[in-house]
DNA sequence: AATGAATGAGCGTTCATTCAT
DNA sequence: TATGAATGAACGCTCATTCAT
């Protein structure tokens, strides 16, 4: 659907961009910016303009209107964050615990989220408040990631690591509700996400009982 | 800061609303409705002109500017869940658990984000676009709540209910940002308030490993 | 279609027009004469402000869009001749010749397409190259009107006035042809528009020819 | 005025064109046929180039403004109608009757005009709505070609074909009205030109009276 | 000879806000 | 109390035009 293999994506080998690509990815990093800060609406196109600076009216040899834009963003928001988790997960001995691996999805989760977070971030503030065009145009892959997820921790479960009588929609969604909210307040002169993620599994495996 | 001691609160009894009063009160109804489901730039004095049932120009005798009409929706958007939780707490037997006034608050917060009104979702969903202004005028009351859920856990973790190593500033924003969450995805179809609160407490406290 | 009734239609006994109302004929007006002078898409909706002595903005609260200005414009330039004819047939003595019933016509076409020049000449000039949507809306008046003078002239014919071989289609197609094209170049102070219609009759009926 | 000896015209032998000559043409074509479908204002350079088969830009290659095209076209519209006529004036037996000269000319209008090209319906749909500078400049072609018709006319009469007391202005601009009008209605399918030119001329010099 | 990229001016339109009634 | 009418500022978007390549 978006024609961007834009450098942000950790999946991709970055290629060597043409001025125009470069550009393009301007006009997409200053959208998300803004977006993740202000809302949709509330962003103008002279805004974002100026960030990626051009005039707004340059905007329209890249795009064809805001709302292919903000496509765009919204689905840079997810694609990214999955293509990480992804690649973390294939790249992790085959013999990795099931807490190892959700460990791992989660840490490159979180990393991903707060590294091109005004992308991520920008994707979990508008959604709800965008059309709903445009929320049906990024739903697929939102389900892809959330399927993603349900495969990684029915495998955990079936392994025996997560007891067989927990709820896992609901263990995913709190895990990941977690994980999103992070995006609003992580500060990483507190602590590395590495760290965050270690604390994160340990309260969803062992709880913070005694 | 706002004079509408609005009857959306469960925190007071209803008394008889003056006709002037119930215009001003289904403006901010509207005023959050429409404000949750297209976020603040996106929603037009019109469009809450028509679901309160009169002209835009006569929101004016009412609030002096649509930002006065964001004000007070952020306000109550807190305040209504925070005086839920304290009044459910307050409520409690003397000798209640941690766990128990944990979950309890738990029940409350998502009882009153989910069900009770648009204020709530308003809130959670424009805070971060809102001018600067709104924002800081809508901290105060935010951080009381935050540091209502702080003392909550600390003095359950002094209790011994939860280990003494438990970082709480990760738990509350855990919790808070899986119950917030919440806001999404919640089905009333599947599974009743009460139990969501209950296996969210199981699962902070037990852990979902074996 | 259009809510206008309007005072321009010499078929309307004017009515005491509301303020409301004589900004929506200011409106109307200024547009017609703009769309005649420049075309409709080089007309732009802050010159038909100026000339209607409001701001472009306010244009918005009596018309949804600058094409439905369109819609009636090329409405009223049809309607207000045809209404023009059609009384003036209609106030003519049962006995009227043939002739004396198309020399009225045409005088009552002439006069009217003069009078309010604004309207039919820019209804003459930019119907062939408006969207075909509003093409669509307007064609049908236009056929209406198309028929009342295909119902005249084969009266007419059927009266013996005009010969039996007379392909009366061309007939009717030249006559209003040259009605139509003297909106360009008439000059009431050379002749009044009863000459001109008497000559072009004389013309028609009897030729050039000796 | 114009460098263009374009192939259009009926009355040039065509020449082997330059290539640079031929886009020239192509870009001529391309504008008079979208001026005479959407007028001048509403055709665009990008809508003139993809007809031409070249980019916006490259355009001002071969004319230095919007409104050079528009002089060029306006010209062209004219001269290629008056270049017709006389020619098939000039081809005429010198004995040929006046009437037979005036059909002659008018099946000559009526063949270039309907056609020929855009050229010419361009030139009377958009002449009227066009800047005064552009207007000045085409007056002059148009004024000769004026006078061209009155000195037909003029000496017809004068040779007693035309009755003396007729008036020959009315005449000319009932003549030419009716066969500028035709450009709106003519079907090729239903007749002939000449058959058009010939009925006309019946009708203008004999009447359609008994 | 032609184009990709960019611009500045201006377009139709929206909307918070004002105010006389 | 409430509204109809109006406004000014700004919005998304278009387009003739420029110019380095």
């Amino acid at each position: 659907m978006s024609k961007s293999n834009i450098e942000i994506s950790a999946a991709t080998v970055p290629k060597p961009l043409k001025k125009s690509d470069r550009t393009r990815e301007q006009i997409l990093h200053a959208a998300a910016k803004l977006f993740r800060e202000q809302g949709f609406a509330a962003t103008t196109l002279r805004q974002i303009a100026v960030r990626a600076k051009l005039k707004a009216g340059s905007i329209y040899y890249y795009f064809s209107s805001k709302n292919e834009i903000l496509d765009e963003v919204l689905e840079l928001g997810i694609q990214v964050v999955f293509d990480a988790v992804r690649q973390t997960l294939d790249a992790l001995p085959k013999n990795a615990s099931g807490r190892e691996r959700i460990e791992a999805a989660a840490e490159a989760h979180l990393y991903t989220l707060l590294k091109y977070s005004d992308f991520t971030s920008a994707n979990f503030r508008i959604y709800a408040q965008v059309s709903n065009t445009a929320r049906r145009r990024n739903r697929s892959i939102r389900r892809a990631y959330t399927g993603y997820w349900k495969a990684l921790l029915g495998s955990v479960q079936d392994g025996g690591e997560i007891a067989a009588d927990v709820d896992l929609t609901l263990t995913r969604l709190f895990l990941l509700g977690s994980m999103n909210g992070a995006v609003e307040w992580y500060d990483d002169k507190k602590e590395p996400i590495s760290v965050l993620a270690q604390k994160l599994c340990a309260t969803l495996f062992d709880g913070v009982g005694q």
